[in-house]
DNA sequence: ACAAAAGTGTTCGATCTACACCCATGT
DNA sequence: ACATGGGTGTAGATCGAACACTTTTGT
């Protein structure tokens, strides 16, 4: 969506292509060296920052519809989306001072009162996770901002946001150990070390460091190789790798542990 | 929603006071003598049976929405609410054979091909349970049948219904310890036996009858009253009840355990 | 030899599971 | 006294949490 007419069709006769009334959130969390990082867009002329969104086309199944806004922002197909919770409350997207005048003349379209993106709007929050280092975020045709925000330095968000980010964290959490959320966010082959800090950061507590591989390998998501990799002046680590055939299996099943 | 008038409201203008696009569809599980069912409506004139369910209004949250919903099939207030899962695929909910015309001659109203209930729709699913014993079912204005029907007996049901039972069940069954889920299921003060039943039947297993009250007791939320009740030639139980003031806090918040 | 990071094993307490017998009551 | 359902305690296994020292490597 960059042409002016894309933005007229999309303001026009959008409502035939995508699904009004509904849109969808995306808690796109990021990691890289122990810093956990969100995603965040503005809405042009609008003062505060909010989740990157979109619309549901009426061909896409939800998490279709969520794996492309994300790909639109991050440019990283097929992440791992797990749909976390709906929010519908009424007046839950109202922002102070913006109406259709001033959408009309941000966007160049003549947008009236009862267009369709104006009328209330349910949002089914999706998140996912990737490494934030190999992101070159990317504006939607809304915003003029996109970019990574420290977890832990949010901005109050705009609409019911802060609400959704509390939610998609919190299910991420719960959901670490039995969805195998960590791929994509490491290196193919990678050290107890590196993936011992990455599991610490999401959860934002320190793990014994001694329990970790044991439950890990407990899990059976990865496996040890029989290789090692030289960091310099320090003992050389082992290597390990997600072993894919049960990790995609925990992908559509989760880890069932009872 | 029972006079013609509010019948042709509804698909006329029913857009203005409901989200269109957007449903609740709701799993009421109904509990009484270690019987578990689920309450099933049909449509008229379609073959087969589906969840009860509706819209949202303007002015509504989207459990006040459930809410009402569950009070207008089960005439139960107040019920607790806890929403499991959006559904939004593509032709979830085509039904063979059902079209404006077949509408149109149902309800006595003229609906045309583009009317706002003819089109796709996404649906959040939510469920409660209450006991059946006390519940008339009413039918909506859509439907001729409301009935319980035996979890373990289910039809295949219209449009995804069939998934969303599975995932209502499942998702009640991971809270059972985590929300206070079984209060209006039993009497104020009941035995162990009876609250035993409960969970083993909503669990749909068995669980030892030994073990299973330390873990009550151990959650906290009911407690022990120094009263027994006569149930003829045995031995008299105790009686216990729910306490209140950690119920409603586990309500709001969850029972945490770690 | 030293600095830096990797790697590893054991103990303790808590929790879960399995299991069988005696008690209270009304007829 | 008997039939019926109510109520209770313990031992063993498993799981999770806490904890400190030795090994490897490059300089």
């Amino acid at each position: 969506m960059n042409t002016q007419r894309e933005i007229n069709d999309f303001f026009n006769t959008g409502y035939k292509r995508y699904v009004p009334h509904v849109s969808i959130d995306c808690a796109i969390f990021g990691y890289h060296e122990r810093q956990l990082k969100i995603l965040l867009i503005n809405i042009k002329s609008v003062e505060g920052m909010c989740l990157p969104g979109g619309y549901i086309k009426r061909t896409e199944t939800l998490t279709e519809a969520a794996g492309r806004i994300v790909e639109e922002r991050t440019g990283i197909k097929n992440l791992f989306l797990q749909q976390f919770k709906t929010f519908g409350d009424p007046g839950r997207a109202t922002v102070r001072g913006m109406d259709e005048k001033k959408l009309s003349k941000i966007f160049g379209v003549r947008i009236e009162k009862n267009n369709w993106i104006m009328d209330q709007t349910i949002s089914i929050g999706f998140y996912a996770i990737t490494d934030f280092s190999q992101v070159k975020p990317k504006p939607d045709f809304m915003s003029e901002f996109c970019k990574w925000y420290d977890i832990d330095q949010l901005p109050h968000l705009l609409f019911d946001h802060d609400e959704m980010v509390k939610e998609a964290l919190h299910t991420m959490r719960l959901q670490l150990y039995h969805y195998p959320i960590g791929i994509n966010l490491l290196p193919e082959k990678f050290t107890l070390t590196e993936i011992h800090a990455l599991y610490e950061t999401l959860l934002g507590k320190k793990l014994d460091i001694r329990n970790f591989p044991k439950k890990l390998m407990f899990l059976g998501v990865i496996k040890k190789l029989n290789e090692k990799i030289n960091i310099g002046p320090h003992r050389s680590p082992f290597l390990y790798k997600f072993d894919k055939v049960k990790y995609n299996k925990a992908l559509k099943e989760g880890i069932i542990l009872d």
